[in-house]
RNA sequence: CGGGGCGUGGCGCAGACUGGCUAGCGCGCUUGACUGGGGGUCAAGAGGUCGCAGGUUCAAAUCCUGUCGCCCCGACCA
C-alpha cells in the first residue's frame, strides 16, 4: 500500500489530487452528459447540511423561500443590455418541445417553439418580470425571497464541483424602496455567507467589493468572499449584488411612494452553489482524503465495531448501541451529535480507510479488547490516520462535543494560519511581477498580493500576463489609503491580487 | 474554435508499427478456506459485440475511410 490513500499527493499533482479525493470519498462522479456530473450521497448529504444551516441564517434575516421556472422566455432575458452581455455566450436553449420517431429509429426533435426558451443560467430575468406585477406600493416592500435551485452555464472548461454546466445553488432576490436599504441588503447577505463560511465551514475568506471588470453583468456592485486553496489559488466562495435599478428600468419594477410618485425598486441579488463544497475539499482535505469540518459533516461518529465470533459481534455491537444511545442526548452547534455504527460485513482496514478518505471526524473502535478494558479507542481525522486514544466508556459520550469543537476550530486556525503565510503586501508592479512569476513557477509559493492598485484598465493589463485577477477589496483589515503603483492614482485601500479558479 | 493525446470486462492498462490459434495483465467483484485492532494470504470463479459505421482481406482490436465521445494545453469563464 502507499504511504497515502490518495495519489498523487498535493504536492505532486494538485488538480489530479483533487478528483482523486472526489472519487475516494464518494462525492460525485462524471455523468454520461458533458460536464454535469453525479452527486452521491456523500456529496449531497454535505449540501443538505450547508442548505440547512444557509436555509436557518436567511430565514432568521426575514426572506422566505419560493420557486420560479427553469425556463426564462429569450425575451425576458433581453431586458438588460449587460446582462445579456455577460450571460448570452453560455446558455442552453430549448428549440423544439417533441420528439419524433425516424424510420431509422432515431428520434428527431419537432415541434419548434415560437419562443426559444433560456434554461436559466440565473434568475434576476424571470423573478424581475414577476416582481414588476406583484409589486405596487411601498407597502409592499420591502421583497425578501430566496430560492434553491439547479441552473445551467454552458461553460468550456467544467471542473466537479468547481465549475459544471448544471449546479445546485440558492438565489436571493430582494426589491426595496431605497437605495440605502438594497446596499445595507446587500451586505447583510454578505456578510451572512462570510460568517458561514468562517464558522460552519472552518474557512477563512476575504471579504469585498469587486473592481467593476469582475462585476457581475448588469450589477452596480458586486461583493465576494474570497478563499485560499492549498494550492494558493483564489476561489469565490459568495457573491452578493447590488443591482442599483437597472433591472428595475429594464423590466418595470416600479412602486408609488408614500407621496405618490412613481419610482423604480432597488434590486440585489446573492448566491452560493455546490462550488463550497470544492472550497471545502481544496480549504481542508490531506493526502489522505476528504477532511470535513464536523458542523457540516453528515456523520460526527463512526462507531467501528471489531468482532472475530458471532458472539462477540453481539457483545461489541450492544457496547456500540449502548454509546450511540448516549451520545444523542449530547449536543454540538445546537443539534444532536450525528452518528453510525458501520456493521457491515468488510474487512476492518478498508472500512476504516474508507471512512478516513470520506473525512468522518471522529473514529471510535469498539473491539472486545476495549470492553475488557472498559474503553473505547478514538480516532481523530485532524490527526494522523494511527493515531488514537483510550478514552474510558463512562467518559467518552460526554468528551465528544468538545473533541468536535476542537477540530472545528483547529481546521480554521489551520487554514487562516496557512493564508496568512502565504499572503504578502506588496508595494510595486515589479514586486507583484516577481512575486506571482515566482508562484507560478512554484505552486508552494502561490499565494495572496494585497497591493494598492486602482480600478482601471491599466491594472488589469499588467495583470493579464501573470493570469491574475483583483479578487476584491478587502473590508476589514485595510485601512490605509494609498496610490495606485501602476496609475499613481490615490486609492482607499489595497486591493487582493491572486490567481483564481 | 486552434494544437496535442486517447477510446480494449467496474477501474487502470498491454497487445496495434510488422493483420493470424480460445484478446492478456493488475486492481476490484463472487464463492470457499485460513485469518483477524487493520486496506492480509491461498484457491476456485464471474465478467469483454476491442467507441460506432463502412471498407480492404482467406483472416481485422491491429490496415484504410468516415463518424461520435472524452482528456490535456490555449482562447473563454457568476
Amino acid at each position: 500500500m502507499p504511504a497515502t490513500a490518495i495519489s498523487p499527493t498535493r504536492a505532486e499533482d494538485y488538480p489530479e489530487w483533487y478528483q482523486q479525493v472526489v472519487r475516494a470519498a464518494e462525492l460525485a462522479e462524471q455523468s454520461p452528459v458533458r460536464g454535469c456530473m453525479v452527486i452521491k450521497p456523500h456529496g449531497y448529504a454535505i449540501w443538505e447540511r450547508m442548505q440547512g444551516i444557509l436555509d436557518g441564517m436567511f430565514k432568521a434575516t426575514g426572506h422566505q423561500n419560493a420557486y420560479f421556472p427553469l425556463f426564462i422566455p429569450v425575451s425576458c432575458l433581453e431586458q438588460e443590455a449587460k446582462h445579456v452581455e455577460g450571460f448570452a455566450k453560455e446558455c442552453a436553449v430549448v428549440t423544439h418541445h417533441r420528439l419524433e420517431l425516424s424510420p431509422d429509429g432515431k428520434l428527431i426533435p419537432t415541434g419548434k417553439l415560437e419562443e426559444p426558451l433560456v434554461v436559466r443560467p440565473t434568475s434576476e430575468t424571470i423573478i424581475g418580470a414577476m416582481y414588476a406585477k406583484w409589486i405596487q406600493s411601498w407597502r409592499d416592500l420591502p421583497v425578501l425571497i430566496n430560492q434553491w435551485a439547479n441552473v445551467v452555464r454552458w461553460e468550456m472548461r467544467p471542473r466537479v464541483f468547481l465549475r459544471t454546466t448544471e449546479f445546485l445553488w440558492q438565489e436571493g432576490h430582494t426589491a426595496h424602496a431605497t437605495r440605502e436599504e438594497a446596499i445595507e441588503e446587500t451586505l447583510r447577505m454578505i456578510d451572512v455567507y462570510a460568517t458561514f463560511a468562517e464558522r460552519d465551514l472552518a474557512m477563512p475568506v476575504v471579504k469585498g467589493p469587486k473592481p467593476s471588470g469582475e462585476r457581475f453583468p448588469g450589477a452596480v456592485d458586486t461583493f465576494s468572499i474570497e478563499a485560499m486553496m492549498q494550492d494558493g489559488k483564489a476561489l469565490q466562495a459568495g457573491t452578493s449584488h447590488f443591482l442599483g435599478q437597472n433591472f428595475a428600468k429594464g423590466q418595470g419594477i416600479k412602486f408609488q411612494n408614500s407621496a405618490g410618485v412613481e419610482e423604480f425598486c432597488w434590486t440585489t441579488s446573492w448566491g452560493v452553489s455546490t462550488r463550497l463544497i470544492g472550497a471545502v475539499i481544496m480549504t481542508h482535505s490531506d493526502d489522505d482524503g476528504l477532511v470535513l469540518p464536523p458542523r457540516i459533516a453528515p456523520q460526527h461518529v463512526v462507531f467501528l465495531p471489531i468482532a472475530r465470533s458471532d458472539e462477540e459481534r453481539s457483545q461489541v455491537l450492544d457496547a456500540c448501541r449502548m454509546l450511540e444511545r448516549e451520545l444523542r442526548t449530547q449536543t454540538f452547534a445546537e443539534e444532536p451529535v450525528r452518528s453510525m455504527i458501520d456493521a457491515r460485513d468488510i474487512r476492518g482496514g478498508d472500512k476504516v480507510w474508507q471512512h478516513i478518505k470520506q473525512g468522518v471526524p471522529l473514529r471510535v473502535e469498539i473491539g472486545t479488547r476495549d470492553l475488557a478494558a472498559g474503553t473505547v479507542s478514538l480516532s481523530r481525522r485532524d490527526r494522523g490516520p494511527k493515531e488514537r486514544e483510550a478514552v474510558p466508556l463512562g467518559e467518552f459520550a460526554a468528551r465528544v462535543p468538545a473533541i468536535l469543537e476542537d477540530i472545528q476550530q483547529g481546521l480554521f486556525e489551520k487554514a487562516r494560519a496557512f493564508r496568512d503565510a502565504r499572503t504578502e503586501h506588496l508595494d510595486s508592479s515589479a514586486a507583484v511581477i516577481d512575486y506571482f512569476t515566482t508562484g507560478e513557477r512554484d505552486s508552494s509559493r502561490a499565494g495572496f498580493a494585497w497591493v494598492p492598485v486602482a480600478d482601471d484598465p491599466a491594472v488589469t493589463a499588467m495583470l493579464d500576463p501573470l493570469k491574475v485577477t483583483v479578487r476584491c477589496i478587502p473590508m476589514e483589515g485595510n485601512d490605509a489609503p494609498g496610490t495606485c503603483i501602476v496609475t499613481g492614482k490615490p486609492v482607499t485601500g489595497r486591493s487582493v491580487l491572486a490567481r483564481a479558479y
